[in-house]
DNA sequence: CGCAGTTGTTCACAGTGTAAACATTTTTGT
DNA sequence: ACAAAAATGTTTACACTGTGAACAACTGCG
């Protein structure tokens, strides 16, 4: 059922980006303990070693994962982000953005449940929050998201300079907090209805509390 | 090096207890992933196969190091509980004692981030979080310790009913969120001050807007 | 005392990450 | 053009993991 079980040619072509692709497939379903190196270079049709020559190790494929797979939940958020109507005030656009940076994260993570933990479970320094390699199809990276729209926020007078500084830790542990404990913790098992009410609560919080 | 490596008895005496504390040795550096079965028999000194008469597989002896691990952050959350003056009103004896409750959970991630990750990573049930063998030493479980003060701030006016209503879901989440972050996501690396700040500003949040 | 149940051990096997040596193909320098 | 060098894939090998099955030693009960 393989596509190409067996290639022609000695080298690959791809190899990396192949073992890339198998890696977030494993990663869509089981999260980032199911990136398995063995796994990934048996999809693509090559011996276990190969993978050595394109990651240092696993934890480098993973790694890669992760970092598209942050660029997925960036596009994930985009798609709220446009979806703010431009044509109010400021102020008004500015929270819809921040409302749409959380939707669109826990929306992710209630979608693709294994590659939000792959993007967001895997040590990463903030330091690197802003790498290209994150970023989403527009560029940006979540985390620039957050930022941006703080910054629209404040800009607008919505919150002074004082609460807007580091408001990026606060907006983020908010929304992060309820995603895992839906998809990984105790709030498992709650159903779609109230996690959609906790979501929506939630925002209501954050917006008046930020 | 180690106490006893051998032992006169064919039988150990209190095995599963011995492996639990040799896993909850290995969770505490390393979390949940450094559970590993073959490790906590070789620490006590027993054959690997030994522990498959106490726990049914990996997975049972990290559940069961779970739970204490979260008896331990019920414990740690119970330390900021008592510190609460007591000889003021009811709406402020409530509103300390969430604030105990997030800066307790936050530290117990912050001083034991692999016991925390044990306690709160690992999918549960949250039909199972009153269960006792969560608890802590005075009895109860985080869980229940949020419910508590959300129960206190209710009856203190505080809170209206309706947003009492699954206001465990938002207390929670915003803490847990910053927990993950600051421990196990993007926001390793920030300053003990930073995170202080973030604590700080995240609870007067809730305290706020919840 | 004998025997059944409990607890620990041994042997075995499949799966994992990864190092070292080898093979093949491509690139590059003269 | 052609040999040397670099890149890429394979094979072999090892240590480690979880776990099933058969076996051994101890315990308590009739």
């Amino acid at each position: 059922m393989t596509a190409t079980p067996v290639r022609s040619t000695y080298r690959h072509g791809d190899l990396r980006q192949a073992l890339l692709d198998a890696g977030l497939d494993l990663a869509r379903d089981g999260g980032p303990d199911a990136v398995v190196l063995r796994e990934a270079t048996r999809r693509v049709g090559v011996s276990p070693n190969a993978a050595y020559r394109h990651f240092a190790d696993r934890g480098a494929l993973l790694d890669a994962v992760s970092a598209v797979a942050q660029g997925l939940a960036a596009d994930r958020i985009e798609i709220e982000w446009a979806k703010v109507p431009a044509d109010t005030d400021e102020a008004t656009i500015a929270r819809g953005h921040l409302r749409a940076v959380g939707t669109g994260y826990i929306g992710f993570a209630r979608e693709q449940p294994g590659l939000f933990r792959a993007a967001f479970s895997v040590p990463h320094d903030l330091r690197h929050a802003f790498s290209p390699d994150k970023a989403g199809a527009a560029g940006r990276t979540p985390f620039q998201l957050v930022a941006l729209c703080l910054d629209e926020l404040a800009a607008a007078g919505v919150v002074t300079p004082e609460r807007r500084r580091n408001g990026e830790f606060l907006a983020w542990s908010t929304v992060h907090g309820l995603a895992m404990l839906v998809i990984d913790g105790p709030l498992r098992g709650l159903t779609p209805e109230m996690i959609d009410d906790a979501e929506t609560r939630l925002l209501d919080m954050v917006d008046r509390g930020l």
